[in-house]
DNA sequence: TATTTATTAGGGCAAGCGTCCTATTCGTTC
DNA sequence: GAACGAATAGGACGCTTGCCCTAATAAATA
């Protein structure tokens, strides 16, 4: 079983810190404080400041992984596993409404940064984006399955800003209901589409 | 008319840079460098950083509704005019795809800094909302215009996201296509509501 | 118990930040 | 040309930042 060493209780922190303020807004300080720890002893841990951005993105990828392959073992049909990922800006709508998308907001964050581990937080999107498309695939939507997994990946991330934006957590709501019924509106075509071979054409478009 | 003042340029500078790099990460230096002033002649111009900022989403403020309004005046059709609001991210994809939205990006790190002109930065937002929502209106959606400015709008927001993290400007045309097959998904819902009373429930879902 | 290793605390460093002051120059107007 | 306000330049301020060093303590090993 794994120890909760000071080195975790930082990433924690840090994390949780870099999702509310913004991750150039953090200072050391901030975070030692978050730990209650002296900023020297700090440094025996992280030399630097990116290093904490690394360990932090490392600990999201690894947590994201984790949930992916959780709702791919507790959903059997894909089209749960979907509802899975939609459904989860119904459990963190306060959060959402406050701080908008931990991933959406990193990733923009660092972009205007120029930040070296760029990179590296897009990992996040490209985790979520796979997985979608291995749903949307095992769905019958074998053709458009990235522009589908892009396009659902997309609403998520304009409903988080907007609902930040305007402290709403009625129209995340509202949105929500909306993608599920797209998505069954998906997964009708496609079994459609399994039934009779003439129904072409019926894909994306909504 | 006007002349172009120091002040002017200092605003439109900091606009640029704020939008490429963040609000909090432009300097003092980096305006002043920009405008090519002395950092001591800048005092003069403005107080403080705050002054700026509001400054620059004043700016934005004003220069939006003058786009607005020329697209109120040059499309007779309100979906044109809506059409004209999607066809804004292909004019500016370049930008899009190396910085995001200028409006959504703002709010975005405003909200994380917990910066006292978020309020007003959001008006950008509901600039946006209520010229949408007219346009709605007027296409004979009375009843859910809000719902779908508020849609129309997260998906913008969404595409500027994965754009500037994927790096991808096709992306950006594929979901305008989809965004304008949409729209016409609307209109024609709202001919047939208008033509023949019993169609009802047609209204947003897709 | 003695020795080594892991962990911590506290403070110092140079650099950059937003802010502010003052002296100087420019462009009018009398 | 003198007088005056508008505009500019240069630098200094106090503070915070990320980063680094060293001494002290705790824990583990011999």
């Amino acid at each position: 079983m794994s120890v909760r060493t000071t080195r975790d209780h930082i990433v924690e922190s840090a994390d949780r810190l870099f999702y509310q303020q913004g991750y150039e807004h953090t200072s050391f300080s901030d975070i030692a404080d978050a730990v209650r720890i002296s900023r020297g002893n700090f440094y025996y841990h992280f030399k630097t400041k990116d290093e904490i951005l690394d360990a932090v993105i490392d600990a999201r990828l690894a947590s994201t992984r984790k949930m992916l392959e959780q709702w791919e073992s507790e959903d059997k049909h894909p089209a749960d596993r979907i509802r899975s990922f939609i459904h989860m800006m119904i459990t963190n709508r306060a959060d959402i409404k406050r701080y908008g998308c931990p991933v959406g907001t990193l990733c923009g964050e660092l972009a205007k940064l120029n930040h070296a581990s760029q990179a590296e937080a897009n990992k996040l999107f490209t985790l979520f984006r796979t997985w979608l498309r291995r749903q949307f695939t095992l769905l019958g939507h074998e053709a458009d399955a990235d522009a589908l997994a892009m396009h659902l990946l997309a609403r998520s991330q304009g409903v988080a800003t907007l609902a930040s934006a305007f402290h709403d957590e009625k129209f995340i709501k509202q949105e929500v209901q909306q993608m599920c019924d797209w998505l069954r509106s998906c997964t009708e075509s496609a079994a459609r589409h399994a039934h009779d071979e003439h129904g072409a054409d019926e894909r994306v478009r909504r």
